[in-house]
DNA sequence: AGTCAATTGTTGACTCGTCAAATGTAAAAC
DNA sequence: GTTTTACATTTGACGAGTCAACAATTGACT
């Protein structure tokens, strides 16, 4: 394996995901980043920052930038921890939720570009070799 | 698939390359961008930016600075096409073959982080699967 | 010629990430 | 009971990409 090879291997990874999140976009109207955070706080209901930063392994500077920006939006609520006034607990608001369940909906109806190019199992495939280069 | 599982692998695709460029960047001291943008104008000699864009896939402007860049470490040179005063011919230095070569030589020795977590057919894998994804 | 359109590259304003330094709070050490 | 030390978040400066507006050059049509 050249050098080369990989430079080549790596900026294919480079150019794969700038076309994704640009289309992910594209469909759903949201970020790719700021979905993901939004369904990282769904899930968990009421959560700090740096537990965020934890799940999506993204610099806490970028998840403080983001929230502002979902804050501003109405998507998500922040308030000082009481009992802990270093962390600040955040939970989505009923519009955040009302607009991700209608997003979903829409997004059944029209599949996903993605299972354009790539069938059910490829996408394991790429699951489980991501998963093996995230270990790095 | 649920839009909560696409949005799922293509941040793991982000995250994927963001560690993986950085890990490129770490090791040889060149940023992958513009790695595969010297080795594109040294296997074509002498190029257009325009050229270059098309290989890359980058925008235009993206091209324009990091040129500047490599122009001002001593790496390419440009000139304005004699015959055709729009385009701008780009090659690279003596210094920037030089470095290129022994950066590939000391690489031979160390193998490279991502042969560390794929096989050669996983790595073949991957890269059939980013052909796909990049076809979008 | 003389204008109009297309091509090539550059610049500015923006987004999204990084790192490092600063802030504010809590907890531990003495 | 101060004084460190550690933790959570924030801010600022930077790198790398995008898009849109601009400049310069070329080529084509009348």
């Amino acid at each position: 394996m050249e050098l080369r090879d990989i430079s080549r291997l790596l900026y294919q990874i480079k150019l794969a995901d700038q076309r994704v999140a640009t289309s992910f976009e594209k469909e759903t109207g949201f970020s790719l980043t700021r979905y993901e955070m939004l369904m990282i706080v769904h899930d968990k209901g009421v959560c700090s920052q740096s537990e965020i930063q934890q799940a999506m392994k993204i610099d806490n500077a970028a998840i403080t930038r983001h929230l502002k920006i979902l804050e501003e939006k109405g998507y998500v609520r922040r308030e000082r921890n009481t009992a802990n006034h270093r962390e600040v607990f955040v939970h989505l608001t009923d519009e955040a939720k009302h607009d991700l369940t209608s997003c979903e909906q829409d997004h059944d109806r029209s599949k996903h570009l993605i299972t354009k190019v790539l069938s059910e199992s490829e996408i394991n495939q790429l699951s489980s070799l991501l998963q093996k280069l995230n270990q790095l």
